[in-house]
DNA sequence: GTCTATATTCCGATAGAC
DNA sequence: GTCTATCGGAATATAGAC
C-alpha cells in the first residue's frame, strides 16, 4: 500500500532520471505526482529534504534489485555472478535507468560538495569491495592485491560507460560488449588459475 | 591575443571548475570575466550558447596540451605516446582540473540536454579515433575493430576514474597505476605483434 | 562593442480555507 | 492532509544610451 509519501518519492525518482537532481523543480514533481506544492512542503519541509529521501529511496530499491534472485533459479557460477553483477547495471529499464542516473548525479554533485563526498566515497568502496570477492572466486589463486585493481578498474569502466549510455554516445549493445571484453581480459590478466 | 570572446570562455571554464554546469550564473561569469552580463548575451545569445561554445573551448584546449610537444623533446614510441595521451588526464595541474572537471560536467549535463548530447558525442568520438589511432601503430597487426573497443574502454576507463579522483574517491598516483595497468591489459589482449 | 538599468520569467516557499 | 492562490527572491534576458 503506497503512502502519499511513497507515491511522491516514487514519482521524484522518475523526475529525476528525466531532468536529473538540479532539474528537479517542485512544481514539477507536484504534477507527476498528481498532488499540489503545498502537499510537498507539508511532507518534506523542503526541495533538499525530498531530495535527501529520495535519494535514500533510491538506494534502498538498487540494493533489492542488485542482490535479489528467484529462489528456483539453478544457481551461477562465480563467473556468472560476476559478470551478471556488472551487467544488470547496463540494463534499459525503468528501475535501472533511474538509479543510474542518480548516481551519475550524484557522482557529479559531490565533485562540488563536501557534503556528498564521503558517503559516496564510501559507497563506492563497498562496491568495489564486493566486485573484488566476486573475482577472488573466480580467480581465487591471485593476489587479493590484483583483485582489488581489477574490481576498480571494473566498477570505474562500467560507470563510465553508464555515463556514455545516459548521455547517448553509445548504446546498451555496445556498452554491454564492451564491458564484456573487459571482464574477460580482467579474468585473462588474473591467470587461468 | 585573446579576443573578448575568448577572454570570457576562459572565464566560464574556471567558473565551471569551480561550481559547475549547474552552477554557472551569468552574473557570476560575468564577474569573472570582468564584463557585463549585457555582453555575455551580446556574444553567446544566451546561457545555453555560453555553455556550448565552452564545451568546444575546452575540447579543442584539451587536444592541444594532448598533443603539444617541445620540439626538442625526444622522439617517443607509439607505445610511450600512447601511455603519455591518456596519463596526462591525470595529473593535478589547474589547466587539467580545469578540463576534466568541465568535461565531466558537460557529460552529466548532457543526459538532460539534447542541445549539448551531440556535440559531446562527436567530441567523445573524436578522442576515441585518436587513441585507436595510437593502438593502431603499437599493435599493427590487430583488427581495426579490436583497436576500437580497447580504445573505448581506455577512454570510458578514464572518465571513470577522473571522476573518481574528482570526488574524492581515489588519488591521482593511484589513478594513474590503474590506468597503466589497464593499458598494459588492453595491449596484452591485443596480441605481442 | 560595451555599459547601466530594468523587464521578464521562473521557482521555492507560505497563508489560509476546507 | 490537502487544496487554491499568491508572495518574494533570484536568475535569465533585453532596452537603450554611449
Amino acid at each position: 500500500m503506497a503512502s502519499r509519501s511513497t507515491q511522491i518519492l516514487e514519482a521524484a525518482a522518475r523526475v529525476i532520471a528525466r531532468r536529473g537532481v538540479r532539474g528537479l523543480r517542485v512544481e514539477e514533481l507536484a504534477a507527476e505526482a498528481g498532488v499540489s506544492t503545498a502537499l510537498i512542503y507539508y511532507h518534506f519541509k523542503d526541495r533538499t529534504g525530498v531530495l535527501r529521501r529520495t535519494l535514500e529511496f533510491i538506494s534502498d530499491r538498487a540494493e533489492r534489485y542488485t542482490t535479489d534472485r528467484h529462489p528456483d533459479d539453478p544457481p551461477l557460477t562465480p563467473r556468472d555472478e560476476l559478470a551478471r553483477t556488472l551487467l544488470l547495471e547496463l540494463q534499459d529499464t525503468t528501475e535501472v535507468r533511474e538509479n543510474s542516473t542518480a548516481w551519475g548525479e550524484l557522482r557529479a554533485s559531490a565533485v562540488f560538495d563536501e557534503v556528498l563526498r564521503e558517503d559516496l566515497a564510501r559507497a563506492t568502496l563497498e562496491w568495489v569491495q564486493e566486485v573484488a570477492a566476486l573475482l577472488g572466486r573466480v580467480r581465487p589463486m591471485a593476489p587479493a592485491s590484483a583483485h582489488a585493481a581489477a574490481a576498480e578498474r571494473l566498477t570505474a569502466l562500467l560507470e563510465g560507460l553508464s555515463m556514455r549510455w545516459l548521455s547517448g554516445a553509445t548504446t546498451i549493445p555496445h556498452a554491454r560488449e564492451l564491458m564484456h571484453g573487459a571482464i574477460t581480459a580482467e579474468l585473462d590478466a588474473l591467470g587461468q588459475s
